[in-house]
DNA sequence: CATTTAAACATAGATATCTATATATAAGAC
DNA sequence: GTCTTATATATAGATATCTATGTTTAAATG
């Protein structure tokens, strides 16, 4: 994913169509924009979903179930579950049984694994530092509520 | 994906993240909801790639390549060889060589592949309503120029 | 014209994601 | 105390996506 720079008026395909389906396919283009420059500033081998889930246990300093991540993260249970398995693989978590309930396992970040997002923090800095140079913070500040909102209501009506 | 439609207040895991970081994560957020309503409401075994290159083509009423689809739909090119591949199995789609360029294959859709778009569209229209129900018609028209900025810088990041 | 470069596409291998379903354990009902 | 139901994960199978690389054909170069 690499060729076409030339910049598009609309989102190609969408000529026309309403409103709502042409914001939504803005937010997908900039999903997959932004996942893969994400993607591509981290060490090598780890993944935005990998980092997302480091990143929330060690900010939060918890360590929740795959069930508790897969709702926080807001994938299904095997997504998480595949994910966490990966961290697992690469050492950077543990997955602890709880004595109590013998069906959880907690996930718990390892040192290896604290280090690992420390340094994809700092891979991430240089691209924040230019978003934050090519674009005012006012802009983000101001269609944050509103994208929030969308995301209410779109939650609401999952099945 | 089901679960956990207890309404959070910010994406979890990132509290205190760079602005750019929130909006990015309701970005993702809204994108995946969006893309499991949408996936939702479409026939059985139509996907939201599938039904977006259909709708591109049918649309606009050309015959592309599958270089010229993966750019206008931004993806990598095997992605959307893939994809094309699963509306040809379908007969959705028919690739024709071009006489001219026999490294080219134009992607044409067939009468079967219209009559599904069609359809799609139709199983789509009650959440287009819900939508508009739910949420001011201006909301939209707000945000769609300021994403589209952003889109725009961010395609200007790629390597 | 032969050789090299470029373009279009295919293939391989990996991760993330979904749905559907199975398994194991806990909790409730009787 | 069984039996049933609910919860937490795991497994299976599918699609979409990426990067890296191979193959075929066209174009450019000499």
């Amino acid at each position: 994913m690499k060729e076409s720079h030339e910049q598009q008026t609309r989102p190609a395909g969408l000529e026309g169509d309403p409103i709502q389906f042409e914001v939504m396919t803005e937010i997908g283009i900039i999903n997959q924009l932004a996942d893969n420059l994400f993607q591509n500033q981290l060490p090598k081998g780890m993944t935005v979903a990998q980092f997302s889930v480091l990143n929330h246990l060690l900010r939060l300093d918890t360590q929740e179930t795959i069930s508790q991540l897969a709702n926080a993260m807001q994938v299904a249970q095997p997504t998480m579950s595949s994910t966490v398995r990966k961290l697992e693989d690469k050492g950077f978590v543990a997955l602890v049984h709880e004595p109590d309930d013998r069906r959880i396992r907690r996930v718990c970040v390892t040192a290896a694994g604290a280090a690992v997002r420390k340094e994809a923090i700092a891979s991430l800095t240089p691209m924040a530092e230019t978003l934050r140079r090519e674009i005012p913070d006012q802009l983000w500040y101001d269609i944050l509520p509103q994208l929030h909102q969308i995301r209410v209501i779109l939650d609401g009506l999952r099945p």
